[in-house]
This record gives C-alpha cells, structure tokens and sequence, in this order.
DNA sequence: GTGAAAGCGCTAACAC
DNA sequence: GTGTTAGCGCTTTCAC
C-alpha cells in the first residue's frame, strides 16, 4: 500500500486540507467533532505527516550560534572541530551555524556576549560560567523567546532550555572507581588536580571523586587539590611537586586539561609504571598516551555527540517537535588502551 | 543574506533550472564549458541544496528490513526494541521499516530468508551467522542492488555494504585488560564463557581475551572456554562446576549473554567479593547487577546507536549521499558502577 | 545541449 | 468553522 498524504486524509473524512491540518498540528478553529473524525481517518489510514514536505513549505531557516572559549585547551579544540563538521552537514537542513569566542572565564564579558546575542540569532549553546550575570543573560535570552543550550559545563539555576553534557560528579566518581581498583590494594597517596574551581564541571568532578575514594579507599589518601589551570607547564610543575613531598604517591587524577604536564612530570619522576594516572578527554594527544601505556584510562564525553545533540535540540524547540532523551544522553565513556578508537580525527 | 535556491544560481549563471540541476547532480548532457560556469556560480554564492526540497521532489520511500533472530537473548530485545522507536522516528522521513526474526544460528535457514527478501525491501540491516550460505545470500543480494548491512555480528568476506557494531576483538582485549587489572596482583585462575562459537562475535572476543590475558597478565591462567549457549541456567551451572573444581578463581568473564546465571553461580559460591566478573551487554538486568556491586564492569555496544546507524547508512546508500565514519562508528562501551546510566529504557 | 513546466506533500494567507 | 489556493525549492519529463 502507498504511503497516505494529506489529500487522502482530506478526501476520506470529507473534509478540506487545511482543516486536516488545523486538526494534526493543533490550531483553533475546528469544530470538536470534526477533529475527532478527523483523528479517527488519520489512526485508520495510518497517515504519518511527510516531514520534508512540512519543512519546505513551513519555510525559513535557523541561526544558530555556538559560544566557546577562547584559549588552547585542546578539548574546546575539539568542540571547535566538531561544530565545523556539524555545521557542513546541517547545511542543507536550513540551519546556519557560526562560533562566538569569548573568555568563558570572565562571567561579565560572557554575560555581555550573550546579550549581545539577542535578535541576531535563533539558539545558543554555550560553554558557559556559573556566574550570577551570565544566569541573567541566559534568562533573558529565554525570555525574549531565544532557546540556549548549555554544553559541557552547566549553569543549572539559570532558565537553559537544557544541559547538553555529562554529569561530572559521576565522571569524577568514574575516576575515583578506577583509580582505587587499579591501584589494587597498594597503600598510599592519591594526587588531585583540577584545571580551574571557577568552572563548574570540575567542582563536579572533585567532589564525585572525593566520594568515591573516601568510601570505597579508605587506604588512600587524597591530597589537596591543586589548580593546574588546564595548562601543561604549570599542571608538570604541580606534579612535580607533588612527587617530591611524596614519596608514596600512587595515583593522581587530573580532572582537567593539561595532562602532557601530568605526564611529563610521571615520566621526570621515573616512577611512571607504578603510579595509576586517570585524566579527562580523548585528543589525539591523549589517546597516544593511552596507547603507550603513559596514562591509564581517560575518561571523555563524546565532543561530536554533543554538538550534534545541541543542534537538535534547539532544532527541536523551534520547531516545536519532541527530542528523544535516550538519544541526547550524553554518556560519560571511559577508555583504557583496549578499547581506544583506532582514528580519531582522522589521526592513527 | 538569504538563504540561495537554485533559482539564484541559474539565473546569475545565465541558465535553466534543469542545467544546474544537471550539473550538480553529476547528470549528462551538459557541455563542460557551462557546466565550469555553473560550478563557479554555485560556489561564489556560496550555494548549499536544501535537503527536503530535494526529497520530496525526488520522491519514493525506502522499505528497509531488520533480520534479528528469535529467542530471548536480552541484548536482542533491545536491540528489537531500538528497532522500534527508530521506527516510529524515521517514518516522517519516508522511511519504513520492518522486523523479520529467524533462528540466526541455522545458517542455512538464515540464507533462505535472506533470499527470501530479494525484491520486496530495499535494504536489510541483519544480524548474520559467518557460515558460506549466508555468505551468498549476502552477494546475491547486494548483487541484486538490496544494500546489505551486518549488524552486531559480522559476514566480513562477503560483500556486505558495511558492519554496523562493535570490533569483538578490541571488546575482548577490554574485558581482559579491566579483569586483570581489577583483580589486582592477586595469582589464580579464570573462567570464560561463551555464548556460542559459531556466531563469529564470540569467538573473536574470546580471541582478544586471550591475547591480553597471556600478554599482560602472566600470572593468571586461563581456563578452557566454555559453551553457555547464551542461557542462564546453563551458564549457571557451568560457573558453579568452575567453582567446585578450582579453589582459586579470580575473575571470569562472560562474553555472552546468560549473565543472570553467571550472578547466580557467584552468590552461590559465595565468594561473589573476591571474584571479579566482567561480562557484556547493558541491559536493564546488567545496570542492576552493576548498581548492586554484583558485576564489576559490562562491556557494551550501544544498541540505539547501532541501529540509527544501520538506518542511516542504508538511507545514505540509496540516496546516494556519503555517510561520516567518525559518526557511525561504534564505541566499545565500559561501564562500571560509577557511570552507568542513571535511566535504561524508562527504568531507574 | 538546454529550457519550460508540472508536480512532490505540505503550510499559511485569505476567502467565504 | 471550513475551504481554496498559492507557493516552498527541488527533480523530472518532455519539447526544442
């Protein structure tokens, strides 16, 4: 049997097209007997709406814009990537897309872009601070009817259509799982570091792993967390630090970027093999050290599953059908040498 | 700037709709001259296609096939189950798709109903037997022009448009790699079991397993697979008689379905702390198995994914669009305790 | 080789 | 309340 249009529907309940259209999409003026036999053609024939057709001719377009963070940090590198990629592909969907870099790390100039936002765009996802002025902006732009997304690190009190990103206490507590049982037994010292405490994910991941570790290790002991500012040479000189007041250090979680310095610094220390180190984010940096035995397990959210998931689901607010949150649920992956991808990025 | 039609483009190049349409959609019967002419307008405009016009102009709808086999293989009814709400989402796109359950492990019956297919779908997603009449099967019907895609198990001599699911092996060396790990310095033995060695899946888990177990972890000895069918009860008793003959196992791991038995068998020992067990497929089951501390990690292939992925790749072939590797590719999934899912298929 | 024109199945403006 | 109609941006037939 052929597929039914709108016509067929029209034409076996009697009706005009357009009536069946008020009916299917919930406008007003239908008398209720008329929806209800309407209805009743639609179930019977089986009738499911041509979302092509409904596209071209609703018409228009989507404007989206994704803010990220300026700087280095090779994981935003990644996003960046992946927004381009995405922005290829979503092109022939009506749906333009360009990056906006601010210094997430200052709440008033983020706050700023984002009002700047306002009227030029249809959606926003933001890499954003948990900062009073950037939860203002972001209910504004909800207010004024422009749907933002929150992406990676999330400003939960703030009125964002959604949070497009992992939970990282879980990530943390991942960490701290993985950390303790691959220390097997051994006792001694854990290293913490953390890339900034002003962005909200790594608090997060703190935190988890804290949990963790106090309840199912209490042989080890974690110290103080220490900022590495997601930057290589200064998470090596932390670490180096770490090793010369320790001698008993077992395993160090770096709960940000930087982890060429954590590793350079395992390597200085010449006790690499026995110290168990878990850090955050697949690149192509750290799957190597993954593939040479330099780190033990990374754990990552999928950068590509999460722009695309931003997409559609400010996609979807406009215009105004359902997301599927299995779908958009990003997961927090962990991987060890084994289950490495074998490109990444088009990289071997 | 508005958005640019294909209207813009031929009138700015000085020629018909049909002409640009037949350049850009690679068409004869243009002289090479216009077509140049064309290619720089279309560039220089910066000319995207919008993607709905040109389906519903294309017209036609695709009747793809899922060949899944019977029984009541947990990962199955995921699988199944992702298979229907992936439905229910591509039926706006003109996309049908049916379901048709055979016993997988009867190769010849397998073939049959492949065959069987020839001429009333347009593409099958199937999960296959590596056995030479499903083999030619395969050929046949990609000889035919019906896109074959292998899904979760693969055919990989035969012409198949594509594997859809996980690298078994990499699936393997994980488990191997996390058990050892996991079980921490400690010396003895370990089980494995496997679902059936005729599906090609197990086998090469089995392979991977090996290589990292004799590779990385000398200390502990592998026993002699055995065959669990996939069965609970059947691989319940096998666990148990494990137990009975050896006093000192430290891990097994289940590379087929059955994990409940394997659970079980565990209790019953009563050495479930000691013993780390590793085994494969998130299901509702499993995630509660992991929450309770009953399992240590499960190994998974993300079903949806899997079969979203089957879906579009089937879609690409037929529309003849390029499909990205990076997106379909499917991960080698680890979850332990700490990032399991907070919801599996409605279930907390 | 190239062009004109008729749809594809919807939505939305307007008419009744 | 309900119906008519003109497109949306492509593809495809057929004519030249």
């Amino acid at each position: 049997m052929a597929r039914m249009t709108l016509q067929d529907v029209a034409r076996t309940a009697g009706v005009s097209l357009a009536t069946v259209d008020r009916v299917l999409n919930g406008r007003p003026g239908v008398k209720a007997d008329t929806a209800r036999r309407v209805l009743a053609v639609v179930n019977s024939l089986d009738y499911r709406p041509d979302r092509a057709a409904a596209r071209l001719a609703r018409g228009g377009s989507h404007h989206f814009t994704f803010v990220l963070p300026t700087g280095d940090n090779p994981f935003m590198q990644v996003l960046r990537h992946q927004v381009t990629s995405a922005a290829r592909r979503f092109a022939g969907d009506r749906v333009d897309i360009d990056v906006l870099d601010v210094d997430v790390f200052d709440g008033e100039e983020l706050a700023t872009a984002l009002h700047g936002l306002s009227g030029s765009t249809d959606g926003i996802a933001a890499v954003a601070l948990d900062h009073p002025a950037v939860r203002r902006a972001i209910d504004d732009l909800e207010a004024d009817g422009v749907p933002v997304v929150t992406l990676v690190s999330d400003v939960p009190d703030a009125d964002r259509t959604r949070y497009v990103g992992i939970d990282n206490v879980a990530a943390g507590r991942t960490a701290a799982s993985l950390l303790g049982r691959f220390v097997g037994g051994r006792t001694g010292k854990v290293g913490l570091v953390a890339g900034s405490l002003s962005l909200r994910d790594h608090i997060e991941r703190q935190m988890g792993f804290g949990q963790v570790m106090g309840r199912d290790f209490p042989a080890l002991e974690v110290l103080p967390v220490r900022e590495g500012r997601d930057q290589n040479d200064r998470v090596e000189q932390l670490v180096a630090d770490l090793f010369r007041k320790h001698d008993d250090i077992v395993g160090i979680y770096n709960a940000g970027a930087g982890v060429s310095g954590l590793v350079a610094a395992a390597a200085a220390a010449g006790i690499a093999q026995d110290v168990v180190l878990i850090a955050h984010d697949l690149t192509v940096e750290t799957r190597r050290y993954l593939l040479d035995g330099k780190v033990d397990a990374i754990i990552n959210q999928d950068a590509g599953h999460e722009v695309r998931s931003a997409i559609r689901i400010l996609l979807a607010v406009r215009e105004r059908d359902d997301v599927d949150p299995e779908v958009e649920r990003i997961r927090v992956d962990i991987f060890i040498r084994e289950n490495a991808p074998p490109v990444l990025n088009g990289v071997k």
